[in-house]
DNA sequence: CTGTTAGCGCGTTCAT
DNA sequence: ATGAACGCGCTAACAG
């Protein structure tokens, strides 16, 4: 292994020097910064990026906490998220919450523990936290939910807009008993989407009927029981809104079971794109999210916070898209 | 923050003991290693890994070179991958290669240039990368795919039984002329596939037919155009068998547009899982990997590596299960 | 069994 | 503008 001593020797310069020529500062001498530069490229030197992370006590290293990889919504948005970090020479740590707020916390003790750079998460409900993690790391950007305790950078989308318009559609195809299968109280998400599945109601003139609303979990068999539980208690919907890709897929399954066809007698619409909406039959209308750009945006801001930490934070809503497609139109 | 030298202070040692104690160090007397405990946790200690890892030259991380982060496939595996990791003290770094081999280069140097401690990959074409992996790295697993050229530690599918039961079904099925879209020449599992389609069709007494037979490249738009050129070639395929599932998404994306019912008169059965196979409709037959187990074994396999350094490779092939749902059964 | 000593390789003073 | 010297915090070799 060669190191900087050694380029310096080569190049009849202090090891400083080097140092100085490798990460481009500028005071050093032309023809002494070609020597070094010429010196390195002979003996094949690249620097140690440990002793370096000791020195600057920081990683290379982003680190991104979801709640789901196996939920496409996450996984696009990583892919944006490193696409952009790579490219500023990043690399990228996933970091898999589970919904589960004690997964959540020891990951963030890990990524404190390992300096890491710059942090990119979808917080859980547990606000506590991320007061934690914003104390302890350089620079954090919130994704996809809101936390009322803690300020960061955030890129979210328009999730109560895309909700009222999902409603609003399901409303103007003559559906007059729609449902809401939303997620955990305390996530921002669920009740944004909730207060607009609301408004939609509200501005139709509908009366707003908590036995057509039930919060679930955000995974599919969440979605499963929840539809279940809608059918059997005599709440009788003509239509659902589920606010996420997985407990869509769940309400699917519970409604095939029972024979109840799509869209009639109940229409469905699922805010998130599936990756094969157009597969599924009958086709399902989603309100989609921008998920690639959620990442990219999310980690341009982390570019942004760390060249420049004491800026004012920035928060981007993002608009969804509404996908009619065949599973709510009648 | 709290240093080693702290502790020792405050327990009356010196810092090599701290050491010693935190790393599990048998040779210590209880009463010292004790008191150094006891130090550590009321003076809130925590390591510093940055140093340790230089002074170890070797992080505490993996890395996971996988092709397309967007495939379920791979994101079920990277999950199991990070259950054992996790629990092991190992983060994992994901790394998205693409299927391009430049990329893939440029990963590889990330991670040696990063002093990773181990790392599972599904490599691409190009086996000098792997050579190039494998000479600078302390533990290398393999995963999905095989390179001869490179001998490593490695978990893969039973791709040749599983293809031949897919394509066996078919015919079974009284499909007579079989197409198979099968991935890139050079990827073992593309051809380990097609050599099962080709068994059960000699088992059968069929002849092999290569118009009936198109290389694509394992994604969604490969299987759209090899499907629709299956159909415009004059092949008249009456099933088709797709090597993985985004090529079987597009295939099934062509069938649709061209208005072709399934499975009459066209059958379909696909290798890999689709994550809500139930819900397209027709339901799609399938071969199913054991996604997670795979990554789990990896993991495990890293794990022995890195305890056991010189001990002979190990190569472990799980088996497939073929779920047969409507999309191939007349 | 424990303490002393000596780096790991780098970036950054502080002199010149 | 350049070089000498220092230390980031830790672990491993050696000595006792």
């Amino acid at each position: 292994m060669t190191t900087i001593h050694d380029v310096a020797r080569h190049a009849g310069v202090s090891a400083a020097t080097v140092s100085r020529v490798l990460n481009g500062h500028r005071t050093v001498d032309e023809t002494l910064a070609g020597r070094v530069r010429a010196a390195a490229t002979e003996l094949g030197y690249s620097p140690n990026i440990l002793a370096r992370n000791l020195r600057k006590s920081q990683t290379n290293l982003w680190a991104v906490i979801i709640s789901d990889v196996n939920n496409p919504f996450f996984t696009s948005l990583v892919r944006g998220v490193e696409d952009v970090g790579q490219q500023a020479g990043y690399s990228v740590l996933l970091c898999n919450s589970d919904e589960n707020p004690d997964k959540e916390a020891s990951y963030i003790t890990a990524v404190l523990a390992q300096q890491i750079a710059g942090v990119i998460i979808s917080p859980s409900s547990r606000p506590d936290n991320m007061a934690q993690l914003v104390e302890g790391s350089r620079a954090v950007v919130t994704i996809d939910r809101e936390v009322q305790e803690v300020e960061t950078d955030a890129v979210l989308v328009d999730n109560e807009r895309g909700a009222q318009a999902a409603t609003a559609h399901l409303i103007e195809q003559g559906y007059s008993r729609i449902a809401c299968i939303t997620g955990p109280r305390k996530v921002s998400t669920a009740t944004s989407r909730l207060r607009g599945y609301r408004q939609a109601l509200r501005d139709a003139g509908r009366t707003f009927d908590t036995n057509l609303v039930r919060y679930s979990d955000f995974r599919e068999t969440g979605g499963r029981e929840a539809m279940a539980d809608l059918l059997d208690s005599g709440a009788r919907p003509d239509a659902v809104f589920a606010t996420n890709n997985l407990m869509t897929v769940g309400a699917l399954e519970t409604l095939a079971e029972r024979g109840l066809g799509i869209p009639d007698p109940v229409g469905v619409v699922g805010f998130d794109e599936l990756p094969w909406a157009e597969l599924v039959r009958p086709s399902l209308s989603t309100v989609a999210q921008p998920t690639y750009e959620v990442g990219r945006t999310a980690a341009q801001l982390l570019l942004k916070r760390l060249e420049n930490p004491d800026e004012r934070f920035t928060v981007i809503t993002l608009p969804t898209t509404l996908n009619i497609r065949d599973s709510s139109r009648r």
